[in-house]
DNA sequence: CGTTTAATTGAAAGCAGTCAAACTATGTGG
DNA sequence: CCACATAGTTTGACTGCTTTCAATTAAACG
């Protein structure tokens, strides 16, 4: 056990690290934050469009997603998050959540209610720096989404998805060796990219078959991570990581 | 000519009361800010990937676009902008820019040094509120257009758009009639919607022959605003419009 | 007006979807 | 620990929505 990582929110603090240095002050602004530990199961829903929240979730373990419905039931996943990153710092400052957030797996959350957050970002501004920031970068990967779900072929779109999973996955530290254990079924994969599992599987089949990737059960390695940003037409600009965090791929 | 839009900045009040309150001394601190305006021609870039922008540009008469190229080329248009709304807060904020954003017409732009703003924001942060929540707003839209390229048949795409620029409009009270202009051509609303120009035809005109829109040159009207909102699976939530704001259509 | 840009239409091709079935994990209770 | 149930993956055959290619017509613009 990393004694760092003792602390639910020391996650948080990485994250927001990950586009801006912090400093002492800041840090200490996040762990002192007051918070609620909550175990949730996978599939519990975090929060449910027309919802009026009362507080913002932090991931502390765990992955989870953000969809939406069409009317008649179809799903589009809009982003997918990984330990540390908060899921509705949007809805602390809007009425009405537009969207669900799901877990995909079992995991830890804290809940830090809406008005101590607005108390420390009060007291500590550059903590609300911090979360603004966050907030643009996580409104830059949606945009990156709409593009590659717009104007990228199936293949490119999931290639592009495994490549930011991986990318934000390292930036978060959380992928000592080269692979990486994707949560998602071949069905949200499917409401990721929007297309269709069987599709999907095919899709994977091929780029395990051209040797862009290894997979054993969930587990995902790309033997060669330049041609697999390459194919997935992968740039890490649209993720404003600061330097050093930005080039992942296999170690 | 209506005296209360003189100001250059009055439409960016109305903007941002569309979404909340604004008290006198939010709208006088909005109309004090500080603030360059140039003309701009169609198809000029206000912003290029890559950019570091040291002011803020709002839009006070013409339309713009965000979009973003893949690798390739292809074109993927991430939101439409009308008179009134800043085209770039994110980038104050942000480093880098991460997209384009493009005049589609003819237009007028307040650029707005970003000392400035950052000045006004702290010396009245109900407006840092309000641009903040204006902001979230627009992420929120992104979410909704990814559902839109990603899960909905080129049927429903397209009227979702038409309906979405309705709306907007609407709010904004640019559309004193029940027609409005829309300032694309058909291979923008390909870019826009994930689909070719060629396919664009063909969906508008079989939305005509449905009598869904009526068509003269790029004027656009609605004979039935609640079929066309049923075709276009389109709810204004996502918009997070005060009370009466939401309710558009043809009047 | 002449030139360029945008809209329109038809025919053919292709990528991804649908339907259906088999197979493989994963999990649960006896 | 096995047997059964359930969820997820894989594969094949076929369909179809959208694209591509190409040509024509209409509108916009100096």
């Amino acid at each position: 056990m990393n004694l760092e990582r003792e602390h639910p929110l020391q996650l948080l603090v990485r994250k927001l690290e990950t586009h801006r240095r912090l400093d002492d002050e800041d840090r200490r602004a996040i762990l002192d934050l007051p918070h609620r530990l909550r175990a949730r199961d996978a599939q519990s829903y975090l929060l449910r469009e027309g919802d009026r929240p009362e507080s913002c979730a932090v991931l502390v373990s765990g992955y989870a997603i953000r969809h939406k419905l069409t009317g008649d039931g179809a799903r589009q996943i809009l982003a997918l998050h990984v330990p540390g990153e908060a899921v509705d710092f949007q809805n602390v400052f809007l009425e009405e959540a537009d969207h669900n957030v799901q877990m995909l797996t079992r995991g830890d959350v804290a809940e830090i209610p809406r008005q101590a957050l607005e108390t420390a970002v009060r007291a500590c501004p550059s903590l609300g720096r911090a979360i603004l920031v966050a907030t643009l970068v996580e409104s830059s990967a949606f945009r990156e989404w709409t593009l590659n779900v717009g104007r990228r072929d199936s293949r490119s779109r999931i290639a592009h998805l495994l490549c930011e999973f991986a990318v934000r996955l390292n930036a978060q530290g959380l992928r000592p060796d080269g692979a990486y254990e994707l949560p998602m079924t071949q069905e949200q994969l499917a409401d990721a990219t929007g297309l269709t599992a069987v599709h999907v599987n095919r899709v994977l089949r091929a780029l395990q078959a051209d040797g862009l990737i290894e997979r054993d059960r969930r587990a995902i390695r790309f033997p060669d991570w330049q041609r697999m940003r390459d194919v997935g037409d992968f740039s890490t600009r649209y993720l404003h990581l600061r330097e050093g965090l930005a080039d992942a791929g296999a170690p």
